[in-house]
DNA sequence: TCTTTATTTAACTATTTTATTAATTAACCA
DNA sequence: TGGTTAATTAATAAAATAGTTAAATAAAGA
């Protein structure tokens, strides 16, 4: 798997609103397929496939314990999406300077 | 437009290689659709539906110009996921932190 | 062993995505 | 005006995505 591979099993799977928040529950720590399927009103074999895209692309792990399969985030995937967006940092906060110039401006004006 | 929708939008639109590629294109400045489809053994229309998903997606504005259609970046979505990331930043730090203790580890091994 | 709990697989459906080629639109230029 | 260049739209097709319900698997526990 290349690089760019990794970035667009990454980019997919983060592309779904349901996957992204089945991540920040995973913040708060382990959990099961059952756990993080209960605030969204879905089917579980639905929530198991979610898991299952995530797990692909390296954003998750699971271990086995007796019927659960316990899920764990592996957030390395995301460093890379972070890497990459960086690139294109200096051109967002150029469009910001300008944003605070010309509401530096509108102030300048506002004063006079 | 919620901010969720927004997000999707972005993860989507980059979850395609070309569509990263015609944005690394375009941080070194404007370019028509002609342009950014030269690399790539793509038809034209494929390349003009690409910028199109890019354009939905907030990532890519573009202006008219006699024939030409010229596109430029507009990274604040990217901004967005920069700032969806942030919140995992601890996870993959505290990773490496991980990495980095195991590595001292099995250096103090060999220095014994 | 039988039942319950947790999860996955199968089979299916609808929608979206990604690409193609052919035709069309738009604007310049000779 | 007629031809060229740039780009989009139309029509189509293949593959991927996201969901469903019903059935199967795996392990625990009474």
């Amino acid at each position: 798997m290349t690089d760019s591979d990794q970035l667009d099993a990454a980019f997919s799977a983060l592309a779904n609103p349901t996957r992204r928040a089945i991540l920040a529950h995973l913040l708060k720590g382990e959990a099961t397929v059952n756990a993080p399927a209960e605030p969204f009103e879905m089917s579980l074999p639905a929530i198991s496939k979610h898991i299952r895209v995530l797990e692909e692309a390296g954003l998750v792990s699971r271990s086995r314990d007796a019927q659960f399969r316990p899920c764990r985030l592996n957030a390395a995937p995301l460093a890379a999406v972070a890497q990459w967006t960086e690139a294109y940092r200096p051109i967002w906060e150029a469009r910001f300077d300008v944003m605070e110039q010309v509401m530096q401006a509108m102030k300048d004006k506002r004063d006079e």
